[in-house]
DNA sequence: GCCCTGACGGGAT
DNA sequence: TATCCCGCCAGGG
């Protein structure tokens, strides 16, 4: 697991950091793997994450106004917004209920740069 | 090999 | 404060 591993690798590892009940932005994610700006990126490997061996909690990573943009990603519309809820974190209309207070930014860049 | 597009973000206007 | 514009990198036509 070195930056030779692809940027979609980083991109996972480092969401899988995000605890649960937490929520981060895909810039913050971008900034972690050592891509500031890279944020599109980001959300593209969020798409395919669900064709990526192992759990990847796409559904804790929104944009910065802690909007739900990627639940069409998901099976049905509302998984996304169900699985946050799950775990303690409010959506409403299909934005996050108090995100800078859910917004998590402690990825440990350690074995991943 | 070129062009367009995409779960975004920040700086400029 | 609200919009617009351009860069970010990879994949598909």
């Amino acid at each position: 697991m070195n930056r030779d591993d692809g940027f979609f690798f980083r991109v996972y590892e480092a969401v899988k950091q995000i605890p649960p009940g937490r929520v981060s932005t895909y810039g913050a994610v971008a900034a972690a793997i050592g891509s500031p700006g890279a944020s599109r990126m980001v959300g593209w490997a969020m798409n395919k994450a669900f064709s990526y061996p192992g759990f990847v909690p796409a559904h804790r990573v929104v944009n910065r106004n802690g909007q739900l943009t990627g639940k069409h990603a998901f099976p049905n519309a509302d998984t996304m917004q169900e699985l946050l809820e799950s775990e303690g974190v409010q959506v409403s209309n299909d934005q996050v209920v108090d995100f800078h207070e859910f917004f998590w930014d402690g990825f440990r860049i350690s074995g991943i740069l």
